[in-house]
DNA sequence: ACCTATTTTTGACATAAGTCAAGGCAGTGC
DNA sequence: GCACTGCCTTGACTTATGTCAAAAATAGGT
């Protein structure tokens, strides 16, 4: 095969891909082709390596971004150094979406996990667009407030609720978002899950110790299984192991 | 004075204050008189004495409200019946918009603390409007991404500051917002606060104790002299009190 | 001004979770 | 096979913050 023929295809394999993902995500749902090409049509692919900076905390922000393939992942750091992982997102998630609205500076940075693909939607072209297309700030409107939804069970686990509550909350929802029974795959180490519960990985380690011995769950690696889903709930709800 | 010209005047002065307040708000900031009429048009009156419930967690959203008067608070309660307050509003804010657009249920509760006037805005109508207004439409955006952003910063607080620290930066954001120089008054008590901070009353009151041996702060009852900025603003980044 | 109810403060105590430090385990490349 | 690196676990210790209980202060209503 030629190198120009193997060029094509993949061109037109990224093509295909990028169209999917456009369509599939929530924020562009329901919208004709023609409306998905406009789109298409600002947007400006990147690339990045894992371990990337996309933007900084207090960047200026020109524009969001949708992960096409990869993984991103938003978070802030404290004065001592402290990470504290906000979000993680992948294809189809669009980020860094909220001071395109709000007008202001990125409030907090964003890295690639892995090798990324991302779609770059600059400010003012889409600001247009959306002025021009209902049912597109529609489903803006509708990505923004699922976030805020989002936003509001995290703040209640953090404030209200202590860390063996917060993971036991994690886990049920992982088992229901991978649909894969009482079986979750971590999709993350260890130590960025404890920083997405507000904790550090020690702390994580031995609740996931604790569990263990009291066959709430069964850890190997990254594969956790579920052996007391009702003992679970009850313990995002209560609060307290044993 | 005739009772009947107390009434009319009441009501005149009573619409005024609507029109303002609506007019005010950042949510319909920029809009004709006519967009303005037209939401007057499906807006709901509703009165509620002080401590009444505006509307339950889980239960069905049909519209959301605007604070014409008064002040409402959105908390979430935990199994033991620990209460979380997450935001507290005012007049001209806007509040229970995010079921309008995820189509779903209250995701938290509202409670008056005053005797408050608020407007309800009938699910239906407001979508209607919003897919013929496209600056509504943009408003509404940035009054959701504001709200996002705002989380960010609550999440960021409970997750990486310790309770000192959380309490100097809302210290300093209160005497930004209220422009009083380096005089705050709180207008929700201690407790409230509290909670608003992710704490208790006891270890609110001890904190505020130790910053006021310490000159960083003078608390008289609800009022409290910033005087040291500086070193409030260093305990929000770093976080330990001596 | 008085009484009551609420809010705030204080103290003694319990505990969850962070820090520091060391060791184990797994994957990768040489 | 071996060392190297990154990730995870474990232990001893410290500390911030919550709990419980009671006193003090404040605000509201009559």
């Amino acid at each position: 095969m030629s190198k120009i023929g193997d060029n094509f295809n993949k061109k037109r394999k990224i093509m295909k891909k990028i169209l999917d993902i456009i369509s599939q995500a929530p924020l562009f749902n329901g919208l004709s082709q023609e409306q998905l090409g406009q789109i298409r049509q600002i947007a400006i692919d990147k690339f990045y390596d894992k371990g990337k900076t996309v933007f900084m905390e207090s960047d200026d922000c020109n524009g969001f971004y949708i992960v096409v393939a990869g993984k991103v992942k938003i978070y802030k750091v404290s004065f001592e150094g402290k990470e504290h992982i906000l979000h993680i997102y992948g294809p189809g998630n669009p980020f860094g979406e909220v001071p395109v609205f709000s007008g202001r500076k990125f409030p907090a940075n964003a890295e690639t996990l892995l090798r990324s693909h991302l779609l770059f939607i600059p400010r003012p072209a889409f600001v247009d667009l959306i002025s021009e297309n209902p049912s597109l700030s529609l489903n803006m409107l509708a990505v923004l407030s699922m976030r805020l939804r989002q936003f509001t069970v995290q703040i209640e686990n953090l404030s209200l609720k202590e860390v063996p509550a917060r993971l036991a909350s994690y886990l049920v929802y992982l088992a229901d978002e991978q649909a894969t029974g009482d079986f979750v795959f971590l999709t993350i180490s260890k130590g960025q899950l404890a920083s997405l519960l507000g904790t550090i990985p020690e702390t994580l380690s031995r609740i996931l110790a604790k569990m263990n011995k009291q066959n709430l769950i069964q850890v190997e690696g990254r594969n956790i299984k579920l052996l007391n889903r009702n003992g679970l709930e009850e313990l995002a709800q209560h609060g307290k192991l044993q």
